[in-house]
DNA sequence: CTTAATCTGTCACAAATGTTACATATCGAC
DNA sequence: GTCGATATGTAACATTTGTGACAGATTAAG
């Protein structure tokens, strides 16, 4: 395994190569390819083990029973999947793992993360921080499925995406039709909303480009 | 501090009270008293410190700017609060908790929760399986709230209830008005769809008592 | 360049939900 | 019990959102 590459993972971030390799060389650790389309976790398979993308990206989606798939998230490479679930009571993947494509991963078992985490205070913070992330996006989430209406949620959406690039335009990196899917709304609806705000006068939205012109009024909608 | 009551906290299972002892005197720990309303953590003060409650209870709430409360969650002793968001770069409160009652608490700021993870490795276990609980949760619920229609969420609501008391009868803890701010409905909406679900044959609803009357059809619109 | 697939913008119409209002019922303090 | 506060049930009406359909635009593959 390279080191080169171990070390751009976050988990390992700020550890040493001689640290590294005896890490590894006590612990039982496997690199491993999976194909296009081939599955690296089966929904409600206990989560057993932690997998860490090294390169490529996956699919995670939920599937109810009548077989209808909801997209969940993308991961792609240096992240781990699921890493919130691996321990815990009942800890089973809440979603379904597809390669999106040519995919390989380190895959690590539960019991040598325990025993990884209590040998290197820096790799125990790593993950904690890791961890935390995750929770604080599925708990930004969580909030921004609070609020109501379709242009509330633009607005959020819209003055978060300002503030990340401290500019009053900003481009959508997902299709129409993905912003919609996150929203939880449909694509009419969303292009509508898009429209009437824009007749509104509080943006200019043109292909993939928004632009905010009445900010004012865009906040005010968000605090209620 | 009392070993009896310090056991009970799901953190420090498993864990005898001379190792117990040995951690505690290495850290630096307190215990804090709350009175009735007094906060325990404003919301976006940076999370310095896990807080354990030893007993009593709080209530976390989320505040946008205009003053409105959306309550989150009720934490009854001995939970730890906020452990999610404890780590992670720019890890505030995401929650203003405020005291229910007369309330103690074990204070333990983030480095000592960092040393003491290493120290004992089924405190290490201990905490992330807590961690993965919450995650859980909060999965649960953002998965709830993916529900479109209010029938479906009630749907999801009783069958989930009637799941964990085992019976075709349920009671609602809470007032309807709670249900429906849980829901994120309004309430005379969530009046009338279980008024039509009445209608339907579907349940029986009387005051706080809902019955399912077919079951199979509430399971049929879970899964879409 | 051509073609097929996907994405985009826009309708008219249906369905779901919110709003406001009011009457009644229930609960808690006294 | 009385009384005020809160919860419940219901209605008419307004608003928001979903659905299905379509044509034009854009993108990716060959």
């Amino acid at each position: 395994m390279d080191y080169c590459i171990v070390s751009e993972i976050p988990l390992f971030h700020s550890i040493g190569e001689e640290e590294l390799i005896r890490i590894f060389s006590e612990l039982n650790i496997s690199e491993t390819r999976f194909r296009k389309e081939a599955l690296l976790a089966m929904q409600d398979e206990p989560c057993n083990r932690l997998i860490i993308l090294l390169s490529g990206s996956v699919k995670a989606e939920m599937i109810d029973s009548s077989g209808r798939m909801i997209k969940v998230e993308d991961i792609v490479a240096p992240n781990p999947l699921a890493i919130l679930f691996l321990f815990g009571q009942n800890n089973r993947f809440p979603v379904q793992v597809t390669a999106r494509e040519e995919v390989t991963a380190l895959v690590i078992p539960k019991q040598s993360v325990l025993r990884m985490l209590g040998m290197n205070q820096t790799l125990l913070k790593n993950y904690l921080d890791i961890s935390a992330g995750f929770a604080s996006r599925l708990s930004q989430k969580l909030h921004f499925m609070s609020f109501r209406t379709i242009r509330q949620k633009l607005a959020v959406y819209i003055m978060k995406r300002s503030k990340e690039t401290q500019s009053d335009s900003i481009d959508l990196d997902k299709t129409k039709s993905a912003l919609a899917e996150y929203f939880g709304v449909s694509r009419p609806s969303l292009e509508r909303e898009l429209t009437k705000m824009q007749l509104d006068g509080l943006i200019s939205a043109n292909k993939k480009k928004i632009e905010i012109k009445d900010k004012k009024e865009l906040a005010r909608l968000i605090h209620l």
